[in-house]
DNA sequence: GGCAATGTCTACCAATTGGTAGAGAATTTT
DNA sequence: AAAATTCTCTACCAATTGGTAGACATTGCC
């Protein structure tokens, strides 16, 4: 069962490379190459680039759900369980930024794959929304639309993690020690937002 | 002059493909067949397709680069100016969202022309900088790191405005209405996020 | 009218693309 | 050991890619 192996080695690179480069931008011959074989060793295991991206997706979201249910699997309550799914994300984000990278290169306007990780993320997206809905009836979050507020979730948390390159040209240099402020800059962002309004204080 | 009226028409055409599909998947021959003219006549304007990627950037740069000027120009403070910004660019999503989808593009790791936006958005940025800590000091904004604050903001804004498809995959639609929903949802999210903290109320 | 500059075209080209056909190992099954 | 299955390979291929060379038209200038 070598080939099972290869198949693996395949998923893993071509994620690597789609998440990097884009989808047109990486070619089967390029991935072979880097695969050390023949591009007719990946189109005997994924019948074209199309299949093979589909399944790369399928195995991206599939990433994304564990990292998830693991961060969930705690039972934290209000913004501690926030802040450690900020915290899961931010890891997988650290040692396999591709992942993110490919959410980014799928969620294109007119992706055709789009409907796909939809359909993988949308069971994530309904647990996190019932429990956003959940916590803000106890009081424990700040009460807003909460598919709104997930988009801006989503969007402050893939954005921070995604956007390297600004990172770059705005002058920080991306070092484990970089990320670790940019996590914690990112939760008091979020801690702002989402923290319950404070009974009302006195007029100043 | 018919010439210069050209040049004008591919920047505009390259500027939406390159930011819908990307570099990569955008050929010349298909941005000749959207203009109605040949090949040649794109690289008789620009001599290579990375050449006139460049200029699409430097364009696309410039028109950012107005849109905050215009913004600005009103001389607001606080929060207000941050609205202000937010306002405009999200207007230019709505009537050109190319813009935001090459950023997006330019924004990929590894991507040689990273460099040239950052250059181009540089002053950009050190404004936005400098404004945000002079209110900071004055009080109108809450303190902390303006750099990280930079970031976070613009991922929030860039990314509620460009992850169209996220939102579609969400469920929602992306009309008028939803936009302007959407933009006061995040602006909520920022006043929280960016407000000063209450003059500390009593304890409950 | 002649002429030079400008702009768009036709005709190619070499390289790369995703994909097909099928040979030849290696491994498993019988 | 023979046969069948599984896997990777070589050999091609048609289509598309970015780019070159140069003909042809149009325009403004003298």
């Amino acid at each position: 069962m070598a080939g099972s192996d290869t198949r693996r080695r395949i998923l893993d690179t071509a994620l690597a490379a789609f998440g990097r480069d884009g989808y047109a931008a990486t070619s089967l011959d390029a991935l072979a190459a880097e695969l050390g074989v023949r591009k007719q060793t990946i189109l005997y295991w994924f019948p074209s680039k199309l299949d093979l991206f589909e399944a790369v997706v399928d195995d991206a979201a599939e990433g994304l759900a564990d990292a998830f249910d693991e961060a969930a699997a705690g039972g934290l309550a209000g913004l501690d369980q926030v802040q450690a799914i900020v915290d899961r994300v931010f890891r997988l984000a650290v040692h396999r930024p591709e992942v993110l990278g490919l959410v980014r290169e799928v969620t294109r306007p007119e992706s055709p794959t789009a409907s796909r990780l939809g359909a993988r993320i949308r069971p994530l997206y309904d647990r996190a929304r019932d429990f956003l809905v959940r916590e803000m009836e106890a009081g424990r979050l700040r009460r807003s639309d909460p598919a709104m507020l997930l988009l801006s979730l989503y969007s402050a948390v893939v954005g921070m993690v995604t956007e390297l390159e600004v990172q770059r040209i705005v002058g920080f240099e991306p070092t484990l020690r970089s990320t670790v402020m940019r996590r914690r800059e990112l939760m008091r962002f979020l801690r702002a937002a989402l923290a319950p309004e404070p009974p009302t204080p006195a007029a100043p």
